[in-house]
Order: structure tokens, then C-alpha cells, then sequence
DNA sequence: CTGGAGTATGTTATCGCTAACAGTAAAGTC
DNA sequence: GACTTTACTGTTAGCGATAACATACTCCAG
């Protein structure tokens, strides 16, 4: 039933080399590579030759062994924690928005959050030898730390500002996003603040903008007057039920501050479906300024994470790193997330 | 202010080598090779003289050199059109699940839904020789095809079954998908259809499951009677905005047909904030299947796309076929995808 | 105490490609 | 016309690991 059609295949089993082209364009190995790789001089009518033979072969070069040559990778090993929150595909997208217009390529790594799996990983893609590692957050493990530092080439820790880099470094500072988001609460006069967010031993962002929030309060003389801390699930249901439960535990807040957007609308969803009057009787926030938010009926205050930003940063400093530029005070860079305060952030001073 | 505590870092810049780790413990490469790869007989004393020398040293091994040597290289090139659709990461996770149990490593390339790019991306994973390759949709270039064919490697092309595969293949059929829809709509009674969808010349699953929804309405004597199609944005948003304008435009639909979830989510939104009675007077219907629906306020009815199964099928024939088993028949797998009604699609038949 | 079967190591020859260096012939320079 | 320079192509020697094949040394059976 099923017809193989093969391709005019060598028969043989296998893989082509540049001997094989070599052979069959009559030249000598090593002009065939340079004809392949676009280096050096090679007459026109070889070139043609070449890669005419190389065409109809089917050559595929192996990169591998040109790898172990000259000693270079094109390869960009970009670390982070998952692919179902959205914010890392979107810093991927910036990443590969520059390094598509450079000859790097790159090549991603998922911890799920996990410091010994990004070590795993770590060790992994550095046995590839890349051209340098893209990694999200601050935080690593000793030996991971010790792995970048002897690793030789450019290491651009990504998100998160609050801390020492091991090299260069593009973020925000997630302690201050978390401060300013408190102080624009206090500033529209609400009091009564709840808080809901992922738990949070593992993801350090998350844990600064919690720390800089309270302080923030604190600053205020005020503290959180209900909290609750969720993992795994959907997350814009989670933001439902947490905020229902929180709700019924603590009916006087008139505010509630999730640590992402997800969750934020989840809880946006259910006040409207209440008729809880946002923002007047209750004020809510997220954070991220992810791109769902606009197709929501009310606006929710957030908070943008500059993430695309952030990953076309970093692909940056490694593209220049790359090619040959020396390490600059300038590849540490801090972004100022933007607050929006949507609709569901007073604009004015409560009286009350 | 910076402290580099440098590992017991050779000072020299080079990158280290088996052989360093071999003169550091005195005993020849071959020996360090095997302690590292856990693969022949060793002493148990020079095993570990050889691992603390090489964790002293902080030595990485170079896969690059490795896998020339031993033409094998562990990665499973995974080829997906986008990273921004939920649906693929959720397919990676599922791929990520059966391989971490193995050496095998996937490594993402991403297409933006161009054929070109494809090639491109293709072109690029195989010349790292990779063990397998899974990619997304069964419609690709010629030249595409003819690589796949000639790299002598297990090929798995997914999320759809509606065409005739180079080797492998696990999905649902889209057009089979499409024609269910259709059928539980007309049964439900819903006879003025309208439907909204991507732009769909490169989404070959899209437009299966447009085709084979608009053949099952034929079926029944009906047509789509208003259509709209979008791309790029936010699909929530998207969704939200082509319902109002398809309301607007052919105000006696009495049912909307989404292409995927998100926009379909942004459809419910909308209607349930004009107070058009869902799905009495309106139905609704989307497809994915996607955890995002559990938090809307109402059900989206909709059809799972089985990708997490997809993801570990897919994945799980690459391995087998890494560990030498021969091609079979049940490597070609037609996954059914199950119809939730949820809340958004009238369950009995309507009288009229 | 000789031989065969293990263990535990070392040696040698690639793997497929590219850097670096060597030609060779044609063209330009003074 | 001898001497560079330029344009092109080839040769040689690795890159850093592993496969495959030695080579020692045990240990024990017969």
C-alpha cells in the first residue's frame, strides 16, 4: 500500500561526505568546502561545478566533524525554566529575532524550575561547546556557576537584575517592579491587600517582586491581609477559585495583586461574573503585560516584563561577544518594566 | 566588588581535554573515556582517581569530538511552525516526558509556518546528524522531502494524519475532526453557521478541518454562512473583535465555528458581556481542547487535540527506533480526538 | 604448570571536516 | 625579462573523542 519512492539514492546506505562530492565534481576535498562554506577564492566555474554536484547528491554537510575543525559552533545555548508560561517562548522570539540575522543558532534548554536540572542541562549543552549561554535568572547551583565561569565564552543571565551577574546580565529588577506596583496600589488609597501567586521556593522573580511588594507596604504601614499560593493547573482557573477562596475567607479587601496575569484574569473572570465592581469596590493586578490581557472585557493593571526585549538584549551581547568584542560595562543592562494601570486601578486618591 | 572565585582553574584558557584529565590521574584517555561513559571494564580505585580528577578539574566532555568518533549523536531534531500557539510546547512537553527517560535529547527548530523556513531549519538540524527527526504537518517542499527521505533516519511527521507520511507519523485526522464538528452542530439543531479562522494558506491542519467541516454541512443540505479569517495579534482579542464584526455583518447566525480555542474564548467573552444567550440563541464551538477554557466563566465546547499523546507516541517511536528496531506498521498512528460539548453547544435537538 | 578465560589497561586508526601551508599558472610591475 | 602579486587549487596535519584490537596480569581447571 505505501510506495516508497526513493529520491535517485545512492543505494548505498551511507552518508554522503564532501569525499563523495568531491568525486563527483572532480576537485579536490577541500575546494568543495570552501565552495560550501562561501570561503576563499574558488573560480566561478568550479563554484558551479560544485555545487551542482553537491545539489544533486543531496549533500547535507556534517556539521560535526566541521565543528571539531574549526573549533566553533555556531550554536547559542539558551537556558529557562519552562515553555508553558508564555514570558519564555516570547524572550525566545526576541533571541531568535537577532540571531537570525547572524550565522548563531539557538539551541533551548527547560529546567521545570529545578536547580539540579539546570545543572543537567547545563553540563549538557556545554559539552556542545556553544558560542555562548543565554540563561534565565541569577540563582544557579555552585557547580553551575562554576561551569559558567571556566566555560570560556560569553554568559548573559536574563530577567532578573537583583543580584551578581556571572558575566553580563539583561532584566528587570523584579524587587522594584514588585515596590512600584505597591506604591501605585497606595497611591489610588486602597488598604486592604491580598495576594495570590505561584509558590514560590523556586522562582526567584517571583519571591523579589513578593519581597519588594510588602516592603514596599511596609513602608506604607501597611501589611498583606490575606495570601495564597498555588502551583501547577490551569492557571487562569487557579486565579478563579484562589480569588473565590480568598474572598469568602477575607471579604473586606479591596484589592488583590497576583503575580502573573493568568492568574490575575482568572480572578478579573470571576469578579465580573460576580458583579463585583472593579475597581471601585475591588482593585486587581497581574504582572507580565502579556498580550491575552487585551482580549479580556476590562483591562487588567499590569506590569510589562519587557521579555522580548530582554531576549533581543542578550542575543545581542552574545552576537557582538562573538565577534570578537571584548566584555563592556555595557552588557549589563536594567529595563524599567512599564506600569499600566488598565482598568482595574483607581487613577485618583480614594475619599474616603 | 565582583568576586571571582575561579574554580582550581588551570589558569591556561584552553578547554580542557580528555587528556588533561588523564595525565591528572594518571592513567591513559581511553581509561578516562570509559569511567566517564560508565561503558567497559574498569577498576573500581582507577574509576575513582579518574572521576575526582575530573570533577577537580571541572571537565566537561566534548560531545562534538564524541560523536564524530562514535557517529552517534543523541539529539532528535523536533520541527514545530511556532512557539506562540500553546499547542506545540504542549507537544514538546510530551516529547520531553519519553525522552528524558533515555539519552535521547530533542532539540526545537521553529518555522513561523514557512515552507522555506522549513527547509532551512531542516537543512541545518540534519547536518548535526541527529538520531530522528519529528516534525509538525505531513506537507512539506519537495526539497524538504527528499532530505527527510535520503538521512537514513527515523522520520515522525505529526499532529496530522490526512496524507500519506515519509515514514512515521502520529496525529488526528483534521479533516475527520472538522466533519465531527459539523455533525454534533447539525444535530444539535444549529442552522445558520458562521466561521472564523487563521489565514490559512501554510495552516494545512486549519484548512482540513475548514474542508472537512463545510463538506459534512453540505452533507446536510447547509453552508457556512459568513466566514472570517485573521492573522497575527492577540487571538483573544481577535476572536472578541471578528465576532462583533460577524454579528454585526449577518446578525441571524445562530452558530460560530472557531478555528482554535483562543479565539473562540475571546468570542464567548464577547458574547456573554452583550448578553447574547449562549447557546440557546447562539452556539459556540472552538478546537484544541486547550486548559486555558477550564477558567472561562462558561465551557467552550470544543475537540482535544491530543497533543501531549502525540508528543510521547512520536517520541516513543524515535526511541525504539534508536535502539535498533525496524520500522513497523504500528508506527503510523491515528489518535481520535474527543468532542466536549461543555457549556456553548445545545444538547438535545432543537424544536422547530 | 600449562592453557584458557576473565579483568584491567593501553595503542592505533579513524570519524569528516577545516586551518595552514604549498604549490602553480596567469597577470602585473618596473 | 626577472620578480612580485593575484587567483586558484591541492596537501598535510590535526580537532578530541571512541572502536577495535592488542597486551598484560591475574586466577583456576585439568
Amino acid at each position: 500500500m505505501v510506495v516508497t519512492l526513493s529520491q535517485s539514492s545512492p543505494a548505498t546506505k551511507r552518508p554522503l561526505t564532501l569525499r563523495d562530492v568531491s568525486e563527483a565534481s572532480g576537485v579536490s576535498e577541500m575546494t568543495v568546502s570552501r565552495v560550501l562554506r562561501n570561503r576563499g577564492d574558488v573560480s566561478a566555474e568550479t563554484r558551479v561545478k560544485v555545487q551542482e554536484a553537491a545539489k544533486r547528491l543531496g549533500y547535507v554537510p556534517n556539521k560535526i566533524a566541521g565543528a571539531l575543525a574549526s573549533q566553533r559552533v555556531n550554536l547559542v545555548a539558551v537556558i529557562i525554566p519552562s515553555l508553558s508560561n508564555m514570558v519564555f517562548p516570547e524572550v525566545l522570539t526576541g533571541i531568535s529575532d537577532v540571531l537570525d540575522d547572524t550565522p548563531l543558532q539557538p539551541v533551548v534548554g527547560v529546567t521545570n524550575y529545578l536547580p539540579e536540572k539546570e545543572e543537567e542541562v547545563l553540563f549538557e549543552m556545554l559539552s556542545w561547546r556553544p558560542s555562548g549561554v543565554i540563561i534565565a535568572g541569577l540563582e544557579h547551583s555552585d557547580a553551575s556557576r562554576a561551569m559558567m565561569e571556566n566555560a570560556g565564552i560569553p554568559i548573559v543571565e536574563i530577567m532578573d537584575v537583583d543580584g551578581e551577574p556571572i558575566d553580563a546580565m539583561v532584566g528587570i529588577s523584579h524587587r522594584r517592579a514588585g515596590r512600584k506596583m505597591a506604591q501605585a496600589i497606595i497611591k489610588a488609597g486602597y488598604k486592604r491587600i491580598g495576594f495570590m501567586g505561584t509558590k514560590m521556593p523556586l522562582d526567584h522573580r517571583a519571591r523579589k517582586r513578593f519581597e519588594g511588594f510588602t516592603e514596599a507596604l511596609a513602608k506604607a504601614g501597611l501589611e498583606v491581609a490575606d495570601q495564597e499560593f498555588y502551583s501547577g493547573g490551569s492557571a487562569l482557573l487557579k486565579g478563579r477559585e484562589m480569588t473565590e477562596a480568598m474572598l469568602e475567607r477575607t471579604p473586606d479587601l479591596d484589592f488583590l495583586y497576583y503575580s502573573n496575569d493568568m492568574i490575575g484574569a482568572g480572578g478579573l473572570l470571576y469578579c465580573l461574573e460576580k458583579g463585583i465592581k472593579v475597581p471601585k469596590h475591588i482593585g486587581l493586578a497581574g504582572f507580565n503585560g502579556v498580550e491575552l490581557l487585551d482580549g479580556l472585557p476590562r483591562k487588567l493593571a499590569s506590569m510589562g516584563s519587557e521579555r522580548r526585549e530582554i531576549g533581543k538584549l542578550a542575543a545581542q551581547i552574545i552576537a557582538r561577544r562573538a565577534q570578537g568584542e571584548d566584555p563592556s560595562p555595557e552588557d549589563r543592562v536594567e529595563l524599567t518594566p512599564k506600569l499600566k494601570l488598565g482598568d482595574t486601578l483607581k487613577r485618583k486618591k480614594r475619599r474616603d
